[in-house]
DNA sequence: CGATGTCTTGACCAAGTTCAAAGCGCGTGG
DNA sequence: CCACGCGCTTTGAACTTGGTCAAGACATCG
């Protein structure tokens, strides 16, 4: 378990452009603060103000709330990633850790704030305002035009390149999301995510152990499946 | 027809800060240049560069390409809106003229390279970037969770709101974009569109003359249509 | 006023959802 | 360490929505 200090330096040598003087970080670590969530834990960040978080271990859910009991999950977090959790707008979002998370949240406008002359850190916030909007639009896309089938492959293809968790072998991943998460976040239904795994399984694209792990047997077949589109959620 | 002075001066009042240096605008000026489109025109903004686009008069599609003859419509472009147009990336994008269109376009890091000391520009910039994010997000959202004639209701609704195009009267707008396109924007197509527009008008909730003109007759009953239930637990 | 491309409508089909029940992994407690 | 039971997952069958194919209607433009 670490603490804030180690956190903030994990930050700051895995994100923080090398440059930046001491003032700047001086000014950022006064306005980041941590966060430990137990699984299903969520971090509400009240009032209208963006957030980034950058996630140090674990994983999370970015998921919109809607009328009805309908969800969406908007993004996951993985560790070494910064996620982008927008203020409260027209829909509600929260943060809601999938296992045992540790991360740094950093208000949107402190790192605005924290900016020194050169705005090194204003091109961060840009920089990775860009990266979630790009990942937001391949969301669409993957949405608007792709089959289960096809989601799914791509689904599995991108937490591959994204190491979702410890693998044993290259082959191997755990996820760390239910069922219901993965179909959430594919704009699916529970039980098509679970055939679709099955008719994958049996075609020898992949194999599973558990509830969790995924080996792939077949990389090309798999892209194939996924029409070429490593889509990112 | 504007010239390139007029449109920069538009984009000036309306959306850059007020209290930019002289010397910040001129920097700005520099790398800014205008685009007349007629309609079914497109700009490509050829190489890795991300660029804003002001649009003052007609409105454009940011369309992403996929492979097979599917594309998917990932932002609409109306007049007074900046729009974001990623660089080339793992999908490409361009940006298509629906109708006769006049826009100013200014490549991103042109946005960075002309802020001075006090990083205006940069905010700006960011600011931009986390609204087109919002937007994507609700997009997908839409395309996650929502029906055929759910997605239509709160396209329309979204058309009223962004003040599409001229209106006679407060009740009616002219789409500028055919139902190819609106089909290609929700993920769904043509025939299905066809058919809520039908189903729509027999409910009474619209009412509509030649092909792009729409006439709201329930307000009400459209926003129920589109899911925006207020008072949903 | 006629040609052309867009839009509408219908019949049929397939993908995915819903509802329901059985199977199985995983943590708990004996 | 194994048995138990809960809850997640898988599977099945009926159904619904939206997609596909095809033909006819209608605006809009020359």
């Amino acid at each position: 378990m670490n603490d804030f200090i180690d956190l903030f330096d994990e930050f700051d040598r895995r994100i923080l452009p090398h440059h930046l003087t001491d003032a700047d970080i001086l000014r950022l670590r006064q306005k980041a603060f941590a966060l430990h969530l137990r699984a299903q834990g969520h971090a509400d960040f009240a009032g209208p103000e963006d957030h980034f978080a950058y996630v140090a271990k674990g994983a999370v859910k970015l998921v919109a709330y809607l009328s009805g009991s309908r969800e969406q999950i908007v993004a996951f977090g993985f560790p070494r990633e910064l996620i982008h959790i927008p203020g409260s707008g027209p829909n509600g979002f929260s943060l809601i850790a999938l296992e045992a998370t540790e991360l740094l949240a950093i208000p949107a406008d402190g790192l605005l704030a924290a900016s020194g002359k050169d705005s090194t850190l204003l091109r961060l916030a840009i920089e990775q305002t860009i990266l979630a909007l790009g990942r937001s639009r391949a969301n669409s896309i993957m949405l608007g035009t792709h089959s289960a089938r096809e989601r799914l492959a791509g689904f599995l293809l991108a937490m591959f390149e994204r190491g979702a968790c410890h693998r044993a072998s290259p082959e191997t991943i755990r996820l760390p999301m239910s069922r219901a998460e993965i179909s959430d976040s594919l704009g699916l239904t529970i039980e098509t995510v679970s055939r679709q795994f099955s008719e994958m399984r049996n075609l020898g694209l992949i194999e599973t152990t558990g509830r969790s792990i995924v080996t792939v047997r077949d990389w090309e077949g798999l892209a194939h499946a996924a029409g070429h589109m490593p889509a990112a959620a």
